[in-house]
DNA sequence: TAGATTGTTAATCGATTAACAATC
DNA sequence: TAGATTGTTAATCGATTAACAATC
């Protein structure tokens, strides 16, 4: 066998998207009492080919036992630590509009090592506003927050007019990551680390394959007509 | 010049979501005023290397000026022909919790080429109750509006434990474009197509490139004292 | 004209798949 | 043992980058 990768060296970016599902799925099999999942299984719901999924695996140190599979319960214990899971990283989350609402709702979060620790807004009609768990508050308190509780990760649900300059202001003070929910692609220096949750790529990519998959299986279908008349 | 590519010929994944990307940054260029932009300045925004831009650009034929850069106006129109964006899709959101309510408060899918027709949700105490332009319609509606709308798209913000199970009915009913906001993965036949916006893959992503940056950033600085010790 | 910038072809790189060996 | 499944090495493929030519 050769050595799995070391903890924090980096992953392909591709590896550490499919692993991040894999382990979601390994959960939910975990809770429905599966022991040991095929790479057959695995593969076929992550849509990759097997070899592949099973590289994944082989990569991260996970080993299966051929005609049994993979082991769920060491599929998640490892995967939480090389994905960094078990570590917790502490938040803030800025911009209290329907979607912050929706994340600060949102109880997954604690499952991936990520706490929010506060919430806040600009707009002082909603300061004091309990949502979930929280309570909003306001700008100014910001910045002691993030000294107090050393923020690392700022989730940003602010309009993207606001967005570059809020980033900028939480770049000096300290936050090196950035979770960046508005439609705009940030300026930031090079030690800071920013993902874009941009919905408007998502719909592009699934407009675009409804209209291809569509026409290509038009092309079948002409094809198949062809055949016929041979 | 090569032939750009023919409007429904598919785009590598890679390629079209950097486009979609590409079609933000010009939108927002163009409200600012900009009447062109070198391939310097978006591929740096993009954080792609500025051939792999210019070589976007050529594959779906839009062409710039030496010393200039490309026309905003152009990229705008051509975008929106190659991403499908100047035909609408109807879409049905289905589940109408906080992630739901966020979504159907968002103004930005039209712009996208995606018309939300109605919104449904299972729980009867939600159903009547008004979202921005909507009202919450009992499920027992939606087979109809999928049938009188033509409705190829749904937009699913509902519980994990209850997504595959509503996808098949959905799948049953025509529908062929699935935008799924739950951390699972459908099992969907062939001609449907899926897009998860699986939030979970995007936070491990961010902690994880946290975390090795953070490590590369210290190898150097072990590397710098190395070096200033010779 | 010279210089900046676009456009294209060739080289490289990394990720995926195919083929096969190892193991239960 | 035979057969299914995992694990690994080699081959392929596609995407990115480098080098350079074309153009304003």
């Amino acid at each position: 066998m050769k050595a799995p990768r070391k903890l924090s060296m980096p992953l392909p970016p591709a590896a550490l998207s499919r692993l991040a599902i894999c382990y979601q799925v390994a959960l939910r099999a975990g809770e429905d009492g599966k022991e040991n999942l095929l790479s057959a299984q695995l593969a076929k719901l992550l849509k990759v080919d097997e070899t592949l999924f099973r590289k994944d695996m082989a990569m991260v140190g996970i080993v299966g036992k051929p005609r049994k599979g993979y082991p769920v319960g060491e599929i998640i214990v490892r995967l939480e630590g090389i994905l960094g899971l078990s570590e917790f990283t502490n938040a803030i989350l800025i911009g209290c509009g329907f979607l912050g609402h929706a994340l600060l709702r949102y109880s997954g979060f604690g499952k991936y090592g990520l706490r929010i620790t506060a919430a806040f807004d600009a707009d002082h009609k909603k300061v004091g506003q309990h949502i979930g768990d929280y309570v909003v508050l306001p700008m100014e308190k910001c910045r002691s927050i993030i000294e107090t509780f050393r923020i690392q990760v700022a989730i940003l649900a602010v309009p993207a007019n606001r967005v570059q300059e809020l980033t900028d202001w939480l770049v000096e003070r300290g936050v090196t990551g950035i979770w960046n929910f508005a439609p705009v692609q940030l300026k930031v220096p090079l030690q800071v680390v920013v993902r874009n949750e941009n919905l408007a790529v998502g719909l592009v990519q699934l407009i675009h394959h409804m209209k291809s998959s569509r026409l290509s299986s038009e092309l079948e279908d002409l094809d198949t007509m062809k055949a016929s008349n041979e």
